[in-house]
DNA sequence: ACAAAAGTGTTCGATATACACCCATGT
DNA sequence: ACATGGGTGTATATCGAACACTTTTGT
């Protein structure tokens, strides 16, 4: 019936590295916009759920699983892919660390890019991207993303340090860390992270646990 | 290539009215799930914007143009659909008054149903129905999403009404009176709703142009 | 005069912001 | 002892929550 429409599952995936906010982006082999910088993604399979096809594309062009995965937007001009219909189904990802980077079948090269210095983007690659900045930064503010953004376990200057890449501007420390604390969703652990010539930091980490109990207050709202 | 997706526009309609907050639902005529009730929907064309096919449902389903309208989510799971696999991109609405209601191609009839009170649901669409409830509440709290369910002009107490329709919980008039006015968005006109046998209500506009001004500024950020 | 809904201020607690010094460690 | 980053408290402004009475009109 409805003749040839085919979706595709793009996602944007951040990380810090540097003190940076990084996404991941290849450069394309083939037509259309071959050498161009786009954002990993492919076309969904016929039994595949969105969700599912995102994970794979994300799996294949990083090798990492189990990451904070989100549904972002769907783009779906007639016109945004010149070898005919394509809507894309875009997600954004937040991993750990800037690494576990491989190339894809579709890919020449997978490359971080600081999100303040992005290369001209295939498509309409760029406003998904500027869309998920902004979604990023939004959720940062009431949700737990932003630990998605560390390891395991962390130090309350790393958390500032995540903050203060994403929203690009530096926080106070003792309010920041007030604020954290407060939340209720930091466990500490006896670790402390010693490093070159000063006094060691405590390592943190979250707490699933007690986030599930405050998201049972309602005091979270996601 | 990739065989036979298809895509739907479906459309979560809000309106108040009785001091309720009510979505339109199209009981439908043919297979699958025919005769049970389900939000407005249908294939978006071969040449159309995903947006410009809601809003082609949209008016198809209630004659109404001009109104606000959001993409929602993109539900995809491969089995949402008996006859195959169908991705929906679900908007949601916000209209002025539950009328201008006409029974599409499509639906054997539509009516308003309270979100408090719906009947079981076609497909997945209990499912969207809850995610768009939750999303307009959300954003009624930081978007002036709520004037869009009042007609040009209004009363601070039908304001007041809109939000407690939507909560579904009472607010103090004193309080609520103070944080509108604070926005700065409303104009106050020369009129007044004089109705029974009561001390007349001041109507008020939202000012469009106030509101472009508080965005320049950075006190919204929608 | 009274019934009905409109309109109006103040107090209090919680939360956000601004701001500067001491502490623990390695060299 | 000193350089490095870790860690801590207080004062002020702002915002949200609770709360009750007077005003204007029609009948």
């Amino acid at each position: 019936m409805k003749p040839n429409i085919k979706i595709a599952a793009d996602i944007i995936i951040f990380a810090i590295t540097d003190l940076t906010l990084k996404i991941l982006l290849i450069k394309r082999k083939y037509q259309p916009f071959a050498g161009l910088w786009a954002i990993p993604g492919g076309f969904v399979e016929e039994n595949e759920s969105l969700e599912d096809a995102a994970r794979r594309e994300l799996r294949e062009e990083t090798g990492l699983t189990d990451i904070y995965l989100e549904q972002l937007y769907t783009f779906g001009d007639p016109n945004r892919d010149p070898r005919g219909r394509v809507i894309s189904i875009s997600y954004f990802a937040v991993v750990a660390e800037a690494k576990s980077v491989k190339g894809g079948t579709d890919a020449a090269e997978a490359q971080w890019f600081p999100v303040s210095d992005l290369p001209y983007l295939a498509f309409d690659h760029q406003r998904i991207v500027l869309y998920a900045i902004e979604r990023l930064r939004n959720k940062l503010e009431y949700t737990t993303v932003g630990f998605s953004l560390l390891g395991e376990k962390f130090t309350l200057t790393q958390l500032q340090q995540v903050y203060e890449a994403v929203f690009n501007k530096s926080l106070d420390k003792r309010n920041f860390r007030r604020k954290v604390l407060q939340l209720k969703v930091l466990e500490p652990l006896k670790e402390w992270k010693r490093e070159g010539l000063a006094r060691p930091a405590r390592y943190y980490k979250f707490s699933e646990t007690k986030f599930e109990k405050l998201k049972d207050k309602g005091i979270f709202f996601l």
